[in-house]
DNA sequence: CGGGCCATTGACATCCATCAAAGCGTGTGG
DNA sequence: CCACACGCTTTGATGGATGTCAATGGCCCG
């Protein structure tokens, strides 16, 4: 691993007491279980912006959560082209597409100054023989994953390049608003480069989209800052193309 | 279910005499978690070309296992567009994109004549409880549809007609070649307007690019027949784009 | 302050979707 | 068993969306 910095885990970052615990563990728990989940995470790791926090083919023995910052994960084949698989941030799992024993499929870079949790591998079956939900739940968020990339390719098929963008943006409305952020007011930490890989377009036809819509008042841009004026109008961005 | 016959499981039935039970479930059983396996697969269901097995937004509560026939996977979104996800067959797993109470995420329709063999989602939790690989076993098959998902996110992404046109007889190939079929001969189940949905193309893109392989000599085409008879040409179409 | 990456805009080329028409294959009903 | 109808496949002509190449300016970080 890339990162420098790793703390073990203190009183005061058990699972349990975490601000994220709702979101990232099952639900229901009793308190024998609550303290048995306390023991699945054991370090919590800051990986700064631009390292990366798993590389590709690298051996996969954690799962991890986000707290803090951004990631993007990244997919590269034998030519040395990339795509970008997805964006994560708060309370985001990350490193669920891989195997043991089969290594990462992709690659994960922060996106910002990040930390997130580790989850070891081999303690999930261990501690999930004492927890009837944990199971199913890991199971449920993998499944979601899959949802999520079904969504992706529905998306990438059909849709022409101003409604991926404005599909990108609603999206991301929607998944800061779920953390507690301004559903108007996005600071993007991904470049046009990345946006544009992850919809299979340029970054070119991504700026200009963003023109196009500027032009049309649907939204506000200063860099990586944008303001969502009019959420309806995106709407009806994807769907006029897809009359 | 749309299906009209069901049997129940004959003694001949076992999965542990099943030709798949290799491919299927996991290795290194004893005696004792083989006969919990037996009890895994209640039901084996025959579904006639055309049918559903499950429908989008219908309740899960079962996976399922391809033993004959052929399958595609279908998205639809509010707007009535269709994309095909992925195409199944023998010893294929599907219905994995789904979570128990929130409904399955894509339809699966059968493109021949099929059978399948359902093993009831609620009784996955209950036998593996007493078979230590079952869990880790189900987490792999999960984790193998999101890196195959991630492989088709990458593709898409970058790669133009003929590329894609060039990876999808080429996984095909391997794909019939795993199961013992030939390697050069392939019969498809399924129209060129699934294999456009399925590509992010039309369906006049796919005879274009099919009638450009027979021109340069790569492959053989009767209507659904397709011999290959160049794979390295199939190998270089691929390449000679992404440079 | 300077260098390098990022973002924006324009001109142009190209790939592919769209529309159209015709031949072929398959399944069904008379 | 044949005929017909419908859907599937193929091919052509055309236009539009978006990738490519290029140039410029801005921002951030060292």
């Amino acid at each position: 691993m890339d990162m420098k910095i790793k703390d073990e885990l203190s009183s005061r970052m058990k699972c349990t007491q975490c601000s994220l615990f709702t979101k990232c563990m099952p639900q229901g728990l009793n308190v024998n279980e609550m303290t048995d989940i306390d023991a699945l995470v054991t370090q919590r790791v800051k990986v700064k912006r631009g390292m990366s926090l798993f590389r590709q083919s690298s051996q996969f023995n954690s799962m991890y959560v986000v707290r803090t910052g951004y990631f993007k994960t990244v997919i590269s084949n034998e030519n040395g082209s990339d795509q970008v698989l997805g964006f994560y941030t708060r309370s985001d799992y990350l490193g669920f597409g891989s195997v043991l024993n089969e290594g990462h499929n992709c690659s994960a870079y922060a996106l910002e100054d990040s930390e997130v949790c580790i989850i070891p591998y081999l303690k999930v079956d261990e501690i999930a023989k004492t927890i009837k939900n944990l199971q199913a739940h890991i199971r449920k968020l993998l499944s979601k994953e899959i949802a999520r990339e079904n969504f992706e390719m529905l998306s990438l098929g059909s849709v022409k390049a101003e409604g991926r963008i404005a599909i990108f943006l609603l999206n991301l409305s929607a998944r800061h608003y779920e953390r507690g952020y301004s559903r108007t007011d996005l600071n993007l930490s991904m470049s046009r480069q990345d946006i544009a890989s992850f919809l299979g377009l340029t970054h070119e036809t991504v700026t200009r989209g963003l023109s196009k819509f500027i032009k049309d008042g649907i939204i506000l841009v200063d860099n990586r800052r944008i303001v969502i004026v009019d959420h309806d109008m995106l709407d009806l961005v994807i769907n006029r193309e897809n009359s």
